[in-house]
DNA sequence: TTGTAGGCGTTATCAC
DNA sequence: GTGATAACGCCTACAA
């Protein structure tokens, strides 16, 4: 494989030269340029990136670190994070988790290595103190709220969020309202939960339990909540499904059971994903694409030096209302 | 930053004795591997991988190349390539091209440059010749028959599983026989029109464009298919769908205008996705997941060098009877 | 406008 | 076991 060297010997010039014709600097002669140009084209010469990468201190990727590839939410997600870095050149190295936190700090572990110019958190299971360690060796942004921190991070306030669709609920008749989580221990759980106590308190109502619907994460899962929902001896009016695709699940499930919505049970959804909309689905719009093109928007300003103090960026999130309420 | 001259310099070694500790190499003794050890805990040092790369050619990053992220099909095979590569130690650089030529070159292109030591195709619209130029500089692996090739391959006999599913039909009664496709051009597509041709002779029935539904990619292409079923003079009795997805629309739509399934309109899917299995719908599982791991499997054998010699690989593909058909 | 030479941070080689 | 020293391939002062 040629290189730089051999390049600037078959031209008959020196390695600098190369170099300035390779990095499009000015202050080359048209005549040495095309020649430098013409033993590339002819040894097929390719640079060694890596060679690059130790030079220049830069490799123009960042590393996107998720639990799980092959779900809608980090799908949407990933695809704004995609779209910014496509724009900007910048390479994603995909870090799939599955919420190990081995292989969550491995990924850490990529920017202290210098194997890309930043990381982009879309959901993690080791605590932000942890992560705000990793800050020292380059730029890092989360699509969690953390609270001030080193790091910057881009999301919705899920408090106000859930509170804002209880709320809907409550003027539509709803008292009796249950919801589903991903995993009882996330942030957004917690977010969502204050919401949630504050109504009960409001309408007087105890707080039960098994109206706290568990692992639900896709499409499935929603399908089994009317099992679960059957079983229960006092059954909710009304369903916060933290997903379109989990109420997707659920609205199907109803349907072929007889259980008409909403009349006998209401539903809103999260995320606003097009299964949703074909379903009718009340849903609040979180605005994954725009987050995940946001949260690179932020990194890169980062890597640029443009803004060097962590930014905290509040999303705004829309009611979508459709006929599941 | 330290690196590893600082770190000899400090622990009183040298720094090929720091290296070796770095590696795990034998011949260090106890008392200098702890004093490396020691300093490189105390002076937080990390390893330059760039300079690693460049001095051992190796980066254990691989490239995989896919039009679209935020698509099912990819999400799954992703997956799976996902699987094995971390298993095996292995990073995945997303090269996302949304079938754009120049960005299917530029993901290529990252072979010649040394920044992978693979790259695995999921989907390219660039032809299998083109993609064999590049197999001068590191190993390929794509997920579809592209024929004899000096790359290797990974797929399922597309027109053999259409040809599974049009007897199936046929048996069950069907004569007027319809399928979507994702894009017209696509290798798939010409596969199943193999098989679509051989159907209409032997049954002798006459080719119909209009029953070739084009541009079927997600949900909502499918529960347009009932309105462009609507308005067709003659319509199929049965529908071949490429994606459970679109099949998953098209028979809740079906289902909401109270076309009835399979009595009025029967369906096959492909993927086997959990979507399908909610609703009953027939599929043809193609391995998706199976594909991906694969496809890295045999990307890993070249690499390590444990083959050499281009590998195609027929996956099986297996009619799943349900209710839809 | 061009070339020389030094350095980026490792690992590999070889001598001791 | 250990340590010099030469690569790896490139970029970039600095000098000319």
């Amino acid at each position: 494989m040629a290189n730089i060297k051999e390049i600037a010997r078959q031209a008959g010039v020196s390695v600098s030269t190369v170099s300035r014709v390779l990095n499009n600097h000015p202050y080359v002669s048209e005549e040495k340029r095309n020649r430098v140009m013409d033993t590339i084209k002819q040894l097929k010469y390719a640079r060694n990136m890596n060679a690059v990468h130790l030079i220049t201190g830069r490799t123009m990727n960042i590393a996107i670190m998720l639990p799980f590839v092959n779900h809608v939410y980090f799908s949407a997600l990933m695809e704004g994070v995609g779209k910014g870095a496509l724009s900007a050149s910048y390479r994603l190295i995909l870090c799939q988790t599955g919420y190990s936190q081995d292989k969550e700090r491995e990924a850490l572990d990529m920017l202290r290595n210098r194997e890309v110019d930043g990381i982009v958190v879309l959901s993690s299971s080791i605590s932000p103190s942890e992560i705000e360690a990793y800050c020292a060796y380059g730029p890092i942004v989360c699509c969690q709220d953390a609270g001030e921190r080193q790091f910057s991070s881009v999301y919705i306030n899920h408090t106000e969020a859930f509170r804002k669709a209880i709320r809907y609920l409550i003027r539509k008749g709803h008292r009796h309202i249950g919801f589903t989580v991903g995993r009882m221990d996330s942030p957004s759980t917690e977010a969502r939960l204050i919401a949630y106590r504050e109504m009960l308190e409001e309408l007087g109502e105890p707080y039960r339990k098994e109206w706290i619907l568990d692992r639900c994460l896709d499409i499935e899962d929603g399908a089994a909540i009317m099992e679960r929902l059957f079983v229960m001896k006092e059954r909710p009016s009304a369903l916060l499904v933290t997903g379109d695709h989990v109420a997707a699940g659920l609205i199907y499930e109803a349907e072929r059971r007889g259980v008409s919505i909403p009349e006998e049970l209401a539903v809103i959804g999260f995320d606003n994903h097009p299964i949703g909309r074909m379903l009718g689905l009340t849903t609040i719009d979180n605005q994954l694409l725009q987050m995940g093109e946001m949260a690179f928007a932020i990194l890169h300003e980062h890597i640029e030096g443009t803004q060097t103090a962590p930014v905290r960026h509040e999303l705004d999130f829309e009611l979508i209302e459709r006929a599941s309420v």
